[in-house]
DNA sequence: ATTGGTGTATTATTTATATAATACACCAAT
DNA sequence: ATTGGTGTATTATATAAATAATACACCAAT
């Protein structure tokens, strides 16, 4: 048993499906090196109680992951990070946050907002919550 | 009839609904002032067609707008901005930014990214499309 | 009064998502 | 072999979202 609190957490609000969520937040944990090959996500059931989530809503996400290859399932034990996971350098990292660039511009535009308001802006929220 | 072109433009891949995405989209241009009182939203079937979606879509977002105070229905002529709608200043715009800031914070934890690193590609991205 | 433009209602169908309650197949550990 | 942990299949229900094809009510312009 894992004690997973994994920093897996779900955003009601944003309209995205849980277990694409799920999915998207994994992939980019093992992207970064935070999952490793070899590695046991949560169990289903556990990560259901934690996420207060249908556990088939898990299972779900857990079925794609394995199907593209994120994941192999072991009997048993359950999900373990496939070993052709790899760790991906940060430009390859970076390029994963360009979908919500893209949304990021996009709201600027509409709201009239200029480069400079906005990166100020930004500074201020990214200082708050990351290293 | 207008000739619209509004900068209105769906993301099919965000998983957020079409007629909530254009509440989204419309309220932001009301904020800014690019849609003042008075102006008219096009039509729901020019609309329908430019964005390729089914008109009942757009009218279900009108509908939303309208039963907020956002717009007026004008008999026989459309949608219109309604009076009480007013700009915003920078700092109300850019707070309007926070959900999707969020969602950012989240996405860079996740993929181990600090902030430097974020800011500088942000920076590059925003530089591109932003004035 | 007719024409052509508004937005809207209706009904039906389809698809996707999430939940619920069971039951099952599999393996590790003992 | 039993126990308890995996993930999964099944069936049913509910909800939301989008499409489709019509039809309607209303008003402006002529």
């Amino acid at each position: 048993m894992q004690h997973s609190s994994l920093l897996l957490q779900l955003s009601p609000s944003s309209g995205e499906p849980i277990y694409r969520q799920l999915i998207e937040q994994i992939k980019r944990m093992i992207a970064s090196g935070q999952l490793n090959a070899g590695d046991y996500l949560p169990s289903v059931r556990q990560l259901a109680v934690e996420l207060e989530v249908n556990p088939m809503t898990i299972s779900k996400a857990y079925g794609f992951l394995e199907s593209h290859g994120d994941v192999s399932r072991i009997r048993g034990k359950g999900m373990m990070i496939a070993e052709l996971a790899h760790e991906e350098n940060v430009a390859a990292r970076l390029q994963k946050l360009s979908p919500l660039a893209e949304i990021l511009v996009q709201q600027c535009q509409q709201l009239g907002l200029n480069k400079q308001q906005t990166l100020e802006w930004l500074t201020h929220k990214l200082e708050k919550e990351l290293k």
